[in-house]
DNA sequence: CAGAAAGATGAGACTCAGTATCATTCGACG
DNA sequence: CGTCGAATGATACTGAGTCTCATCTTTCTG
């Protein structure tokens, strides 16, 4: 890794640790761009040049448990697990040091839910968790053939179900036991062995299949 | 519905209606809130009476086909379905119109991700979509508890579910059959037919318990 | 090693989104 | 009518996000 790249992700890292700093210590509106760019040492149009908005930065910094950490856990699980399988059980593992984060987590939680900028935001970001998951459970697919859409489905079904588990935890004032309620409600994700029909129609990549085929 | 009342609900349609046009017109950055609000004969300040952001304005008039549209047709279909079925029968009847809708809804399809901004707020209203959804197909479960999460749960993951064939559709530039592809999509979501209770600490809540049939 | 090339940064100016205030107007209702 | 409360428009203000340009740093190349 060079020099300038470890820089960069340095410096992307600190700006969305103090965004979300700032923003859980005194409140988004009260935290300016300015504000965050003089914390983290640098100037206001670099802020720009690594978040698109502060809310994204924000969001950034309080998902910090997110989307790589899921991803590689999700890589570090045996196997022989499949793919739903895979993402369950990395989530279980995440569960089990959740105890130590709690009060953080529910901090964040709120915050990112205080905001309905925030919150799109956050949305926003979920998608990219999507794609994050997607990739990581793509090598648990035996014949995946190109554009298949089912690590996609599975990315984008499992973060619907934790983010489900992850409002009633907050909207429960985080009484509840996170871990196993998000295991409960990954449980309810099933994708069918039928997907597979979807493709393969005539054996190539039907969901897809095209303009080509039309013209 | 008095006089006032009518009033506020046109006026509303009318901003979205403008914002959307004039955005799908002229893009979304050249398409100010002034533009909008003279356009739509009212007020800047009027402007933000009705919408909390430029982009939800937008997003709202591109998705008038949305939440309430498919709200109400999951209400219109039989008794006899199943919430889920109910929901895919819903999408299938939409998409017996949509070959005429088909050149706007692409329009807005590729307008709404061509921000990220715009995208967040896209987002976040799909999850006022999901909530539609999720009273939409509550009369169909039975013995349904409080807070029972299965209702969000069918529309957050219909939603996923839909959103990932529209995606797919529009990244292949709208030549497929996004009606056909949704079915498919909507055809892998499954909820278990036999699920774990949830035991909050608070007490317990009846939680995926049975299967999605109506029974 | 020196200098060029490419990239990162900071400063400052500018547009426009979003908020707050206040006087005015409009609809509801007696 | 006349009054009250809600809705509106004008205005001013803060701060997000964009753009340009001069400066500095890392990397490439001879």
């Amino acid at each position: 890794m060079s020099t300038r790249e470890r820089k960069r992700s340095e410096t992307q890292a600190r700006i969305a640790g103090v965004a979300a700093r700032l923003a859980t210590e005194r409140g988004i509106a009260a935290t300016t761009v300015d504000d965050v760019s003089a914390a983290a040492g640098i100037g206001r149009a670099t802020f720009f040049r690594y978040f698109d908005s502060k809310e994204l930065a924000i969001a950034s910094g309080l998902s910090e448990v997110g989307a790589h950490v899921l991803a590689d856990v999700i890589a570090e699980m045996p196997a022989s697990l499949g793919p739903l399988d895979a993402v369950r059980a990395a989530y279980a593992r995440l569960g089990e040091d959740f105890d130590a984060l709690r009060p953080m987590f529910l901090e964040q939680a709120e915050l990112s839910r205080s905001s309905s900028v925030l919150f799109a935001w956050t949305l926003h970001l979920y998608v990219d968790w999507e794609t994050a998951i997607a990739e990581a459970v793509e090598p648990r697919f035996a014949d995946l053939a190109d554009d298949d859409p089912r690590p996609r489905m599975i990315g984008a079904l499992t973060m619907a179900a934790a983010r489900l588990a992850c409002d009633v935890w907050v909207a429960d004032g985080g009484h509840g036991d996170l871990p196993a309620l998000t295991q409960r409600y990954l449980a309810a994700v099933h994708l069918p062995g039928r997907l597979d029909k979807l493709t393969s129609r005539r054996g190539q990549t039907a969901l897809l299949r095209t303009s080509d085929e039309r013209k």
